[in-house]
DNA sequence: GCCATCACG
DNA sequence: ACGTACGTGATGGCA
């Protein structure tokens, strides 16, 4: 193939006067090192009559960068030093000001490995990143898993074939002077994060992952953002709500040890709970709510035990554990990764902000003058699923604006109009519903409705609704069947689940799972990524939670936040889901509501 | 260090 | 006959 060619596989050419025009087809498009030996040689090789544009020389350019930090988080440290790796240049500093205009250089690519944490401080010091790429984060798009095989020293040694040392990663390592240990130390993590970046890209290449990259890649601002944002958590006001928490919580226990006749009861000891209820005559399957809910009629003390154990549950992890994080701002940092889950969910850590209780929610205020814009996807899986599976009823269904819980109600019940859907029916519509596109067999949704009603029903009547629920949506079953046998199962935006990559579990109900979570949070990487340039810096994105995004803006400002928010979250999913209408609930509020 | 449990979606 | 819905993170008990 002539090297011409090559280029125009990645670049419009075209021909102005002696002059050579490169324009990168995709604008997330970075060339590899094979790209940049052709676009060499053919400066070189057109040299008597073309000049290849400088912007494309430029473009190309590639650095890999480290920073090494004092603490782990950026409130509490400073960055010890910076180190650059290319072919052409190697360089370690303590000051960052020494490298602060190449990283905000738009045509000079930076490469970090785990960018979040790296970008997150420089910006947090004060200096702009622009341009940059994740080697973590090619390596979880290749092996498709977040487990240690994406760590900086696992690749080097799986693609490099050296052993990296790592002794000196620890924060602790880097707050006494640095030494020509530590530089060196920190200038071979930027050499293999170079070479990483290298062998990466071509895999990336070969196993046609381009997009799927690109998408995670211009997603990733939105992860330094919410690093740095943090959420505002007034817990004075909280901590009043937790004293009478404990207080109930302590009366609670005296009642089930009084109860049980055993004063020195561990509540939060499942072995002695199963203990306890054998010495009344009852077998627990385990002491989980589920479990216990069935008996909630034979002995008032299930219902009291399982209030326990929510009273405890807010105090043990939302109380003081929370409390430790709170900063001297008033503001809570969450540790945010971009591919949290092995279905490219997103996560947070130290704490998790994704799982905060809505109790405790209500105590995340925004400050004086400002509100937070709060937006989720209705119903958004089972509309991933109508596009997944083109199922003719559930197309109909959101392309008409129906209520697809009542619908299903409908037809389980064999109701005549969705009128007469009384509200219990239309509650066992959404647990099927939500149930069985994951393949939920009828003795766990025989569970789940018991649960969800307060009623229990028999295993036959359950049987009923699975069968009757396959009827009504076939494509649903059609789908869960090819998934079963599939050796290869992908998501709408391009990720796949094979055997080459995680080898897969023949007959794992995960197989439903993985297009279905898969796709919701690729659109919802689309619509941050749309979302993030369109943010003015007095307007704050502090949370993503897998079907909604919150935003801290100036009160006089919600409107136009709540239109930029909406029209970014419904542009983001609809490249994934064209054929679905797609529906957001949007609220306005001065704490974090449901 | 693992297990069971429960907070979120 | 068996087990029984997906994906996280955090905690307390217990070995």
């Amino acid at each position: 193939m002539c090297v011409l060619s090559q280029v125009q596989q990645h670049f419009y050419v075209s021909r102005r006067k002696s002059n050579l025009i490169l324009k990168p087809q995709n604008e997330g498009y970075f060339p590899n090192a094979e790209m940049l030996q052709a676009i060499q040689s053919l400066k070189k090789h057109k040299a008597n009559t073309f000049h290849v544009l400088e912007t494309t020389a430029t473009y190309a350019t590639i650095v890999a960068v480290d920073i090494e930090t004092t603490a782990r988080h950026f409130n509490e440290g400073e960055i010890a030093l910076v180190s650059v790796y290319s072919d052409q240049v190697q360089q370690v500093t303590t000051q960052v000001a020494d490298v602060a205009d190449m990283l905000k250089d738009n045509r000079v690519l930076k490469v970090f490995h785990n960018a979040a944490f790296d970008v997150t401080w420089l910006k947090a010091k004060g200096y702009k990143v622009n341009n940059y790429t994740d080697t973590m984060v090619m390596a979880q798009v290749v092996h498709n898993t977040t487990k240690s095989v994406n760590s900086l020293q696992a690749l080097s040694y799986a693609y490099l074939g050296e052993y990296l040392d790592k002794r000196l990663q620890h924060e602790g390592n880097w707050k006494e002077e640095v030494t020509e240990i530590h530089k060196q130390y920190a200038l071979k993590d930027a050499e293999v994060t170079y070479r990483l970046y290298i062998k990466l890209s071509d895999i990336i290449r070969m196993k046609h992952l381009d997009l799927v990259l690109y998408r995670e890649i211009q997603a990733l601002p939105a992860i330094v953002e919410l690093n740095l944002n943090g959420l505002p958590f007034q817990y004075d006001e909280w901590a009043r709500v937790l004293e009478q928490i404990e207080e109930d919580a302590a009366q609670l226990e005296q009642e089930i040890r009084a109860f049980f006749q055993l004063p020195e009861l561990l509540l939060t000891s499942p072995a002695q709970l199963l203990q306890a209820f054998k010495t009344i005559g009852i077998e627990l399957p385990s002491t989980k709510e589920e479990d216990l809910i069935r008996f909630e009629g034979e002995h008032p003390i299930v219902a009291k035990l399982c209030k326990y154990k929510k009273l405890k549950k807010r105090v043990s992890t939302y109380g003081e554990k929370l409390n430790a994080k709170i900063h001297d701002d008033g503001r809570i940092y969450g540790n945010w990764r971009l591919i949290g889950t092995d279905t490219a969910r997103m996560s947070c850590k130290e704490p998790n902000l994704q799982g905060l209780p809505s109790q405790a929610k209500a105590f995340v205020k925004a400050p004086q003058n400002h509100s937070f814009i709060i937006a989720d996807y209705s119903t958004i899986e089972l509309r991933i699923l109508a596009e997944i599976t083109q199922d003719a009823q559930l197309l109909c269904a959101f392309q008409n604006r129906e209520d697809l819980h009542k619908k299903t109600a409908q037809g389980i019940f064999d109701v005549n109009e969705a009128l007469n859907v009384t509200t219990e029916q239309r509650q066992i519509g959404k647990v099927i519903n939500f149930g069985l596109i994951y393949g939920m067999s009828s003795y766990g949704l025989q569970k789940k409705i018991t649960a969800a009603t307060g009623k229990a029903i028999l295993l036959s009547e359950a049987e009923y609704f699975r069968k009757k629920y396959f009827e009504l949506y076939p494509g649903v079953l059609r789908y869960q069947n090819e998934m079963l046998k599939a050796e290869m199962i992908s998501t709408l935006g391009g990720r796949y689940w094979s055997e080459q990559t995680t080898p897969l579990k023949q007959g794992a109900i995960a197989r439903y799972n993985y297009p279905i979570q898969g796709t919701g949070a690729e659109g919802l990487k689309e619509s941050l990524a749309i979302l993030l340039p369109q943010l003015p810096p007095k307007w704050k994105l502090v949370a993503v939670v897998h079907d909604e995004i919150v935003l801290q803006v100036p009160q006089e400002e919600v409107d136009q936040a709540e239109k930029v928010l909406k029209d970014a979250m419904i542009q983001g999913m609809a490249k994934l889901i064209p054929s679905i209408p797609i529906e957001i609930d949007v609220k306005c509020s001065s704490v974090w509501t449901k």
